[in-house]
DNA sequence: CTTGACCCTCCAGTAACTGGAAGCCCCATC
DNA sequence: GATGGGGCTTCCAGTTACTGGAGGGTCAAG
């Protein structure tokens, strides 16, 4: 699909997809007339980059979070130390939005 | 105190205690060597904002965040208004990091 | 075969810091 | 009372993650 299309799925800028490739996040395949072409694993990806950039990870913490994505199956010890620890910097994320919450209700 | 200390304690670097100084954000009082000068108000917001900004809430987000608390006693449409949105804002983002929690788990 | 909505690249600008140079302030120690 | 170190000041340049715009190609509809 185009970029268009796939912007509005990963609900982000046509500009920030193109960005991510520049940056070598996500490289989608090229059409014949040179237009980018997303798949489904792609927009997934997007989508995921989506919420986790407006959580406040950063690129690289996204870049790693991908690559656990991608490597799911494969169990080595630095990809776990690494979810492990995300989990951990989003349980304290949990709890300082929901202290947020109750400072404003 | 001192901008170091206030930094130490909100969590924050110097180098951004006088960046939100420089747009207005939070404007401590000087010391007659012409030192800042944070007292525990400051403090407070400053945590706030390292808070809000880790979960990727805007600058210009957290001002009106920060507007809110300081007038929390002023009742007016638009301060509520806000103050809704921005919950709205956080429960969806919680929904958003239990998603991610999940997948990463 | 033109018009409008897409798409492309490239380059400049913005938001929110971040690092570094050059220099003052203050306290401790020789 | 000179001196050394750490923390403070301003100013200016660099970085990250986009964002906007110019200039131009592509494609389906009329």
């Amino acid at each position: 699909m185009n970029i268009g299309q796939a912007a509005e799925r990963a609900g982000l800028p046509v500009k920030t997809l193109r960005y991510y490739e520049e940056i070598g996040l996500i490289a989608p395949d090229r059409q014949p007339n040179g237009y980018r072409d997303y798949g489904e694993a792609e927009v997934h990806k997007l989508r995921f980059l989506q919420r986790a950039r407006g959580l406040g990870f950063s690129i690289e913490d996204c870049r790693a979070l991908l690559s656990l994505y991608e490597d799911r199956n494969r169990a080595s010890a630095d990809v776990k130390r690494l979810a492990l620890a995300r989990i951990d910097d989003i349980d304290r994320k949990l709890e300082e939005l929901k202290g947020l919450r109750a400072t404003l209700d």
